[in-house]
DNA sequence: ACCCAGGCTGGTT
DNA sequence: AACCAGCCTGGG
């Protein structure tokens, strides 16, 4: 793995990570590994979201490529929270160049060059299991919407918690209570799967659709045990995880590989949807072999899916 | 009204 | 082994 360091200046309300590389929030946020992001508008010359990360409510802010703000954050909670999440200490720039010295193809360079401000986030296991079972035949503002909605029923009010003065989403300075919160969700912890399968009911005015019985299924089986997401973790093998996740209703190739790359940093992971589908017969002929790609063969994936999707006009 | 959205299951050939 | 209808729901 490649590392570097990164250029780390404290401030007294904000924690600046600078010397990155390019990572670009919004890029990075948005472009479909992750679903609990909120742009916060301000009338500062800098993009800032709201997300939520292992339980701590985060705000942060970018001015520039390579550079981000991180508001009212504790030493602490940048380093176990901030840093593993942002991936901050993986060098995502010598990924790229690894990745691009890999193939001729023009158009994956193009598309390594365009999509350079994304960073792959390391999310909590089963996050990232239970939101991509979610995104099956779904478009993303519905999963964020479906997973904002079980965030409340289960969730804990994190703005409250965290002793904000006024809810970041108002612009008439209401208190973060959670009555004024009731309706939202963005600042509310990720449901545990504890919770899940105590009361999986609590699902349903969500509207998951056909994929309650999997979600049920997935939080049953990490509960007991069944499906050792630690253990999946530990091994950090590509194919057990794959094996692992796979025996969870609901969750086939695709899931899977989704959970194995944003949940389990296993860069080698691959994830085949129908975006990667119609840039693999238009650019690379009907087939591309990922181990040709190497081991970060699913960076390039981003790349693939992330110029795809801006070429063809891009969708939910 | 109809079709689709970042798949998967379960049944059929 | 390959094929494929149907699926909850919301939005165009």
């Amino acid at each position: 793995m490649f590392e570097k360091k990164n250029e780390i200046r404290r401030g007294e309300a904000a924690i600046v990570a600078a010397g990155i590389g390019d990572i670009d929030l919004k890029d990075t946020l948005e472009c479909g590994q992750a679903f609990r992001y909120e742009q916060v508008r301000n009338e500062n010359n800098y993009v800032e979201y709201l997300t939520v990360v292992r339980g701590n409510l985060l705000r942060i802010g970018q001015e520039r490529r390579g550079e981000l703000i991180f508001f009212g954050i504790s030493d602490e909670v940048f380093e176990k929270i901030a840093v593993p999440y942002f991936a901050l200490k993986t060098d995502f720039t010598a990924i790229r160049s690894d990745v691009i010295s890999r193939t001729d193809s023009a158009w994956l360079k193009e598309a390594a060059e365009s999509a350079k401000g994304i960073s792959i986030l390391c999310q909590e296991p089963w996050e990232t299991l239970f939101s991509f079972i979610i995104s099956q035949n779904n478009n993303i503002p519905r999963i964020r919407k479906i997973v904002r909605s079980m965030a409340l029923e289960y969730g804990e009010n994190l703005a409250k918690k965290q002793g904000l003065t006024h809810c970041p989403l108002s612009k008439t300075g209401d208190a973060p209570s959670d009555d004024a919160c009731k309706n939202c969700g963005v600042c509310y912890s990720f449901p545990s799967a504890e919770a899940v399968a105590a009361e999986p009911e609590k699902m349903l005015p969500s509207k998951p659709g056909f994929r309650y019985k999997y979600l049920v299924d997935a939080a049953k089986r990490v509960v007991s045990g069944e499906t050792n997401l630690a253990e999946i973790a530990e091994a950090a093998s590509y194919e057990y995880t794959l094996t692992e996740l796979k025996k969870i209703l609901g969750v086939g190739d695709k899931v899977a590989s989704c959970v194995a790359l944003f949940g389990f940093a296993n860069l080698e992971a691959f994830p085949i949807d129908v975006w990667m589908k119609r840039a693999i017969d238009a650019y690379f002929g009907g087939k591309l072999d990922p181990a040709s790609l190497g081991k970060y063969a699913g960076v390039a994936q981003q790349y693939i899916f992330h110029y795809i999707r801006n070429l063809e006009g891009n969708a939910n």
